[in-house]
DNA sequence: TAGCGCATGTAATATGTTACATGATTTC
DNA sequence: GAAATCATGTAACATATTACATGCGCTA
């Protein structure tokens, strides 16, 4: 997966991984990152297959490594791109806890629901805040993934809202 | 989290590693599913812990060996489920390739919005028909991650169906 | 007797995180 | 002068998948 960001990065201007990283930071990560620790290694590998090449700089004295994509790389990438994902295989991990809820105390759970709707509409309103900002460099398919995000931690809200009732009447 | 998933399984009886892969096939499948090769692994990595113990026996000439929770066990899975996890690090692989759809043409993402909305309702649909099985074995908990994931293929469905129109206007 | 289900396990491979190591420049 | 930012990279560790290896009992 990582691999594929990075050359989908690469597909419009030419980076190091410090910029990558960067790049990623505002702009997938609401739903995809990674670190320096991953970042490096797959540049490496993306070089070692002949997908992109490094050129070394320096400026201000300092040493980078500015990455070109090549056309193995924009074929690969382009590959990866027409076929489509699954939309089912996500993790959902605080459903792996609530699967086990029934051995945890009413107040606890409270807690965690109220946890829950906070982290939702905390990310919801991040998200909202970023729509103007995004507007301005962003095309019409990367805002999308925006109002994704914001209808799935509205949908999120609304599953924990409900829950938090369901224990209060309990 | 895998090791974490077979001590709740262990909570409530004693299971060898294939009944615990069975298990989840049947109950948490929808959000959270792993190979023989996580499983076995991580059963040996638990018992060094001293968190479950392992009996051996031998049943109509087959060869398996049972699991029991031990009290560290109990209690490193009560410490965990008590943590509440975080519903926004999920990674909505989908949103992926979303985000480079400005790569891609008009036609191949059509196809894509039709693939995502496919599955999207067979998941529901699936979820739906496992309603009334579960009911009869589930605590209202476990229910709960049925409706959620009832409600997170809607909206998936509801986003994509959203892109399907607007693309069809351009 | 062929194949399937039960049952355990290892090997190769991939991929990721966190922490550490290094060193320059820029900002307070 | 200290701290933050730029910039790359490695090491230890954790965790996962897929494929393979083994072998028993039951059923068609």
């Amino acid at each position: 997966m990582l691999e594929y960001v990075l050359l989908g990065l690469l597909m419009k201007q030419n980076l190091t991984g410090y910029q990558m990283k960067r790049f990623m930071m505002v702009s997938t990560s609401n739903f995809f990152n990674a670190s320096f620790g991953s970042i490096y290694p797959a540049l490496a590998r993306l070089e070692k297959k002949g997908m992109i090449i490094s050129t070394a700089e320096v400026e201000h004295g300092k040493y980078s490594k500015v990455y070109t994509i090549q056309e193995a790389g924009k074929a690969s990438f382009m590959k990866w791109l027409q076929e489509p994902a699954n939309v089912s295989d996500t993790s959902h991990n605080h459903l792996i806890k609530l699967f086990f809820y029934d051995y945890l105390d009413s107040q606890t759970k409270q807690l965690h629901y109220e946890v829950y709707i906070r982290q939702a509409m905390a990310a919801k309103q991040k998200l909202i805040d970023t729509i103007d900002l995004a507007k301005k460099t962003a095309g019409p398919d990367r805002m999308q993934t925006l109002t994704y995000g914001i209808a799935y931690h509205t949908n999120i809200i609304d599953f924990y809202t409900r829950l938090l009732a369901d224990n209060h009447q309990v």
